[in-house]
DNA sequence: CAGTGGTCTAGACCACCCT
DNA sequence: GGGTGGTCTAGACCACTGG
């Protein structure tokens, strides 16, 4: 399937190594557009990367080949092709060129809520309010929301199913302006969306990933056996002023979950 | 302490948020030397951000300013402070500004190896090698190495101590051009500098975080009772030509290690 | 040595936010 | 409307890699 696509510099060459560059991929560049330009680049390099018309190992054209065959400027080639380095689909080196890392795919850790997250799987996500109060904040949400210890903050706490099974017990505590949420709200769309449909985006999240053993109702909540291991996650969230809006302290059921990430070297 | 290095532009103005922007900080920029300017300007950034000389929510000066205050182009400024935002230090906002994120800092999860990262802490890490041989790669391995079912394959099977607690079961498989790997080399030092020694850099990694019980003789390995839980990382690493060299497939004491991320919003 | 990506410049125009 | 970050251009020089 590549060879159509395939642009080849030399019949028999081995001391060039073939390149790949399906110009037909970019032949529908809106320069115009509201959608920047690299983003468009970028789509269609990754497109071209997944469905194999750039196969794994192999090489681009350099870079400023790269601009010309586009008519774009270099740096913004530069930028599309960043991207895709940042999302461990391509490696580059100085002097030696732009390769595709070998190696399937899989979708990295991506900045949504659980909730968001199922969705996209098509898994039909339903949520269970669990608890819904307000209440003094634990010395560690306070330190993270930048409160005074025991002030009052909303207290959440959810069961999230996805195909009628359970697979996470969502503990969240918020600013007190956000003590009106019902848990109707809750249980029809996720927090993340709520909190946006009042103007709050997540900006920046740091999350702390770690492992510990079920406790209380969590077993029958999860439906696993007493004392069996839970993968959990602390979260702290940020909105677009840098200030924290959301802490979180989930679990999650260890056989229907798990957290993909992307390491790039600097 | 921020009243020394804040750059007041009005003395009474509510309207024109304060910003803040520590000349001193940038007074020994090397324009000339092998450091990338856009790399001094971060970390003298960070570091002016992580001391409290720009504090938490504040503001720095929009990037033409600080462009014309480092005598430094505006793409080199955007640079440096990008850098910032994807470590989820800095918030940015067309048409509002830039801001320091609320909240304490904490190291995110880097592209080494355990041991590398122990060592970082001062901690004195040891390793004991439980296993070294060739073997038949299992299905998963061979798929993720690009291999033939069944190939050899190096298997190595370690204990990671620090300060002579043991905090981590680590088992990789490796391609055959690595069999000659000894013992002792691994005692002495992680498995990455060794790598690294022969030629082969690691460029992408990908990794799965989850949990589960220990099983096997694991429980006495990591002096936890049996069946309970520890954290798992798998994970796939890529030289700079893109192809997989490493399958690692690790497990942690739950109470000793977990895993740190930022996310940030594109 | 030729070729590659890495860095940097000096402009330009635009989209968005707030007032 | 004025100010901010977001995008894009057309060059330039350098550092590293490989034969």
């Amino acid at each position: 399937m590549s060879t159509d696509a395939r642009h080849p510099r030399r019949e028999t060459a081995v001391s060039t190594p073939e390149t790949y560059w399906p110009d037909e991929a970019f032949a529908d560049l809106d320069r115009h557009g509201p959608v920047p330009l690299y983003f468009q680049v970028t789509t269609r390099l990754e497109k071209a990367i997944h469905s194999g018309v750039i196969p794994a190992g192999g090489r681009l054209e350099n870079e400023l080949a790269i601009s010309e065959r586009l008519r774009v400027s270099r740096p913004t080639v530069r930028r599309a092709i960043q991207e895709l380095v940042d999302k461990g689909l391509l490696v580059r080196r100085r002097g030696v060129g732009t390769q595709v890392v070998q190696g399937k795919i899989s979708r990295s850790v991506e900045l949504t809520s659980l909730y968001d997250d199922l969705a996209g799987s098509a898994d039909e996500p339903t949520t269970r309010v669990l608890s819904l109060d307000v209440r003094p904040a634990p010395e560690e949400v306070a330190a993270a929301l930048g409160l005074e210890v025991d002030s009052d903050v909303v207290f959440l706490r959810r069961q999230r199913n996805a195909n009628g099974v359970a697979v996470a017990v969502l503990v969240n505590y918020l600013p007190l302006e956000f003590a009106d949420i019902t848990s109707d709200q809750l249980e029809a769309d996720g927090l993340y969306e709520i909190l946006r449909r009042r103007g709050v985006t997540i900006r920046v999240a740091r999350q702390k990933i770690g492992a510990r053993a079920a406790v209380a109702d969590e077993p029958g909540l999860l439906g696993i056996p007493a004392h069996s291991p839970v993968l959990t996650m602390q979260r702290v969230a940020f909105d677009g002023d840098g200030r924290a809006f959301e802490f979180g302290l989930h679990c999650y059921h260890p056989a229907l979950y798990s957290f993909e990430t992307t390491l790039v070297a600097r």
